[in-house]
DNA sequence: AATCTTTTAGTTATTTTTACCATAACAATA
DNA sequence: TATTGTTATGGTAAAAATAACTAAAAGATT
């Protein structure tokens, strides 16, 4: 790791345009003296139980906001890529890795942390919940699952994190195939239009849900069916990736 | 200003978990440590000109990437909210305040600035280019309008910057009323018609364009006309915020 | 008067959406 | 074995939205 005493007389000893920004900021002020932020990551996984959409919190056992919820994240290493700093974040809560995570919003109130200046980056992600399970670590006791429609008041601005996450996520999930990252692998069809109709709070027809989502040629009938009901067990689909990405380029448009 | 000397004397008899960040960054390294980034806020700042989406470009000057062009953008001062920053840029550009104005991405790549660890937030803003006279100061002859279709290869990761501005815009203004934006507050439908087929890269049937958004009722009628074309003078409208809000309160789902 | 382009008011065919209906299939269980 | 609950499947029909097109009056300039 490069090391803060170097870089400072690297930064004292640089022409005063070597970033390429004109507007005046370091003609008043020492280059160095720019360079006192932190920056954090914050996640929101989102994971779908019970018909409802959940996210994963922690509850915090120290001052500021003691007691209260957040938003599980890290500060980022001074050399650590943030998109490695979120996966990190949720690799250590969740154990999982490569699943689906999105930039959100970035958030730098002056005031928002009081140690210091620290801007924090938005990531969400979208895990299925069978693949979760927590692990054993000292704070594996303070992670818990919150319905989105139950949320408290939040930690910090976490309520304006997740609010943001939320309203994006139901923008997005309509255009683009998401949906299935919040479920198994194998799903049934009413799942689908279940998960839909919780994210979106709406309710579809279910033989025009049907027709539509067959429709698009996306989902691949495993053959298998659902065990352990007392009817009529309902066929298992996956989400075909790579039809999706070939129909793409055919200029298809996923609308739900 | 706050001073680095006594921050770092306060982050130094901070407990551990002050930050509220369990997952061990800073059992390992000192908090100050996690203190030496800098924040920069680079602006994609659109107008619509002559038939094209352009956006405002300086060219560089000095190393690194000399010569090339680059998005305007600053440092954030240390006590400086970062929305503020953007505006700052955008009104020392440009003369122009309380425009509409989005955050976009962060970007964060360890390399992407010779300098340090400088993180820089993409902004966006649409400008009615009838409102822009470019201002008379140091870098006044350095800038220029670039049409988004012939993009150079561009500074830093300022390509990948606009590019996602671009998608982002692409998307939105089918389901968001953001296209006034780009126009004069007065308008001719042929002007908005032009403006949406410009960046949807597509085209429109004139007399079905009319009646949709006609339909709509968020355009008002100024009772003015076009002046100085040689045919019979268009009529112009404005945008109606107002009704576009209270529509949007009874459920309106704004879509082109 | 000729020209150019906007405005206005249609029509028509096609596609998509929405709301239904009916029945066979099938696993559990009573 | 009959009942129950739910999925699977294959419809239909009305309503709404979209797309493609036609026609002509209006107004300003040349």
């Amino acid at each position: 790791m490069r090391e803060t005493k170097s870089m400072n007389k690297q930064r004292s000893s640089s022409t005063e345009d070597i970033l390429g920004h004109q507007f005046g900021a370091f003609y008043k002020i020492p280059i160095e003296k720019f360079f006192q932020f932190a920056l954090s990551v914050d996640c929101v996984i989102l994971g779908y139980h019970e018909n409802g959409l959940k996210l994963l919190m922690i509850e915090r056992g120290t001052e500021p906001h003691k007691g209260k919820k957040a938003l599980p994240g890290d500060l980022v290493y001074p050399t650590e890529d943030m998109e490695l700093a979120a996966n990190r974040v949720l690799k250590d809560l969740t154990g999982l890795e490569n699943v689906y995570m999105t930039q959100s919003k970035s958030y730098g109130q002056v005031d928002r942390h009081p140690i210091g200046r620290v801007v924090t980056v938005g990531y969400y992600s979208l895990i299925s919940v069978d693949r979760y399970q927590p692990l054993a670590s000292s704070w594996a006791s303070n992670v818990v699952w919150v319905n989105v429609n139950e949320l408290p008041q939040l930690a910090f601005d976490h309520n304006e994190i997740v609010d943001q996450v939320l309203s994006t996520l139901r923008e997005r999930i309509r255009f683009q195939p998401v949906g299935f990252e919040l479920l198994p692998k194998k799903f049934t069809l009413g799942q689908l239009q279940e998960l839909y109709e919780a994210i979106l709070n709406t309710t579809f027809d279910k033989a025009n849900f049907r027709k539509k989502i067959l429709g698009m040629n996306l989902l691949k009938d495993t053959k298998e069916l659902q065990t352990e009901v007392s009817h009529r067990p309902a066929k298992l689909f996956s989400f075909d990736k790579n039809k999706y990405e070939s129909l793409l380029k055919r200029g298809f448009n996923f609308e739900m």
